[in-house]
DNA sequence: CTGTTAGCGCGTTCAA
DNA sequence: TTGAACGCGCTAACAG
């Protein structure tokens, strides 16, 4: 018999991992099974003397709703995915602090999956993902494999880009204007007055970090600007140490700097600051992106493009509950954030 | 009729979600169900040309094991929580980054539970973890409610409680041994000639971190050494800066400061440099606590100490994939890393 | 408002 | 090696 199987076998003896069930509940209740599941069911009726009395038992008991299985039978997992590699950055941790507490605040449950190492992990983490019903996938980092883009969808799942933009169908594309950024760059610097304006970036950009140089450069190529640029390193701190280095070292060195990001900015103050004596903003304009908690450090004091966060996660939540979302590109601005490391000149652009 | 309802209604009209089961592979393949459930688990016996049917039904179809299911069924969900405040700080952050990966390449699926904001999520996130059946919850900051120890055992959900020793049976307490530290660190400063010794400390100070600072001035007690003591603002750089300022502006001016975190010497640091222009290690000696990424940084290049992230997460793991492991709590000494925040005599401790 | 019944998708027996 | 039957814990639908 399998039936009372559970009940016969010593608890000591079974393999099975041991849970309290609403039908334990149930009986200590002294009500029916069904009872006690109406009890954690929103919205459903139940008297307020057997609800009473199912919240006493399971009170007790310890009892708490089984939620695979619940999700199994309501084909709603309440779990979302955060596939981000390097999560240890300031900026991407920053991301998914936001993310995950803003999803929780919506009733969701957030599963993290890291795919730092090599590129093949965002497609196990799709699949993983999809594994675990998971009612939508948020990419941080990397780009899917647009061949999943069918067992997505034919699983109900939602899939969000941030920060990059793939021909992947029905999904949201979102992220800031970078284009626009690297653009606003290149005025603040012209503006503070800088002669020989450069620009630093990391040797593995990615799609959005290119976005800013393409910005700055095209800007630069309008005005009828030189710029000397300096591009190699990962995108990191230790990075911007070296770019600084190579600038500074140059002959004809630049006096107003753009880099991609703000690690990269940090690195390239420290640079001025630790190996040539030079501070911004006196002697050098230096401009960042991300905004992340650094760049507000006393030793920084970073002038840079806050990524717009909040509306790209209120966006993202807003779609991940929407019915079927269609396919959409949404850009948002990148606020400039004034602060010291640019010379004089605090004209507001635009 | 149940059974099959779902085959009957038009795909548009069912408000199920729909997705693809092991039984329309089985269908497509023309083998029967438990063939298809067999070639997805690991050591079943099928015949390769079954096997090889079923793949290509499966990859067709796009078929994933619905894993909500077979964790019910199976009663090992595969899922580890991980309950954290205040994600974005570099440590934590870094530590998240680390456990996620590790956890992945153990076979298990992290969920990620931000309690950032009230110390009250912290049960509210253990609550959840039970109710996905978690099959362990790793906690990395505040203290979890002695009462759901009883849920979490009934439910065979391990816990390790990191960095914080509780009243907390059946769990794994793990950290670094915060007061060792904290005494390495007064010798340090005493080797270094410092002769006005002081300590930065946040007001809301963790378990652990009160430890380091019990540590210090405890050692101090014992070398019959004065120990300036400036507590205030919360566990962050600013609290740094502001500290700094603070014992940089007494008459008695330190030139030797222990920082419970390293996010507080860098502030330390930063207000000696922009505030007084004093530097490290010339003008005063600063010794942190943490290894953040920013330590080594060129602008800080901070001597402190290392978390021994690595044997933490190694026994974790262990230990969460022990059947039944008993109340255990470890210690594990914290690297003294030496850089140039702390004037000459690099006499290695012990 | 309550209890009975069916089924979510899967893995695991048991008997062939 | 394969298929049939059962149950994991739960919720939705049905009937009273």
């Amino acid at each position: 018999m399998y039936k009372n199987q559970r009940n016969l076998m010593s608890e000591k003896v079974s393999s099975r991992k041991q849970q309290v069930r609403a039908e334990d509940v149930a009986r200590h209740a002294g009500v029916s099974r069904v009872s006690v599941s109406r009890t954690f069911t929103p919205g459903a009726s139940v008297s307020a003397a057997t609800r009473a009395k199912v919240l006493k038992s399971a009170e007790i008991l310890g009892y708490r709703v089984n939620r695979l299985a619940s999700s199994l039978n309501r084909s709603e997992s309440g779990i979302v995915a955060l596939i981000a590699a390097e999560i240890d950055t300031p900026h991407r941790s920053a991301m998914i602090a936001e993310l995950s507490d803003k999803l929780q605040a919506a009733g969701k449950v957030t599963m993290l999956i890291n795919t730092s190492g090599y590129e093949e992990r965002v497609k196990d983490a799709l699949l993983q993902a999809i594994s675990f019903r998971t009612e939508a996938a948020i990419i941080l980092s990397g780009a899917p494999d647009p061949s999943l883009a069918d067992t997505c969808f034919s699983n109900g799942m939602k899939l969000v880009l941030i920060n990059r933009e793939e021909d992947f169908p029905g999904s949201l594309q979102i992220g800031p204007d970078n284009r626009a950024a690297g653009k606003t760059a290149l005025k603040a610097l012209l503006r503070a007055g800088c002669k020989r304006i450069a620009l630093a970036n990391s040797a593995n950009a990615t799609w959005s970090i290119l976005e800013r140089q393409k910005g700055f450069v095209d800007a630069a190529d309008e005005a009828g600007v030189e710029v000397l640029s300096e591009v190699g390193g990962l995108t990191s701190y230790q990075a911007g140490l070296e770019l600084g280095t190579a600038l500074l070292d140059r002959e004809d060195r630049p006096d107003g700097i753009f880099c991609t990001t703000d690690l990269i900015a940090c690195g390239v103050i420290d640079a001025a600051r630790q190996r040539f004596g030079l501070r911004t903003p006196d002697d050098l304009s230096v401009i960042g992106f991300d905004d992340i908690a650094q760049a507000e450090w006393e030793g920084y004091d970073l002038t840079t493009f806050a990524q717009p966060t909040d509306q790209i996660i209120e966006k993202c939540l807003e779609w991940c509950t929407t019915e079927q979302p269609e396919t959409e590109t949404v850009k948002l601005p990148a606020k400039f954030v004034w602060r010291n490391s640019v010379q004089k000149a605090r004209i507001p652009l635009k």
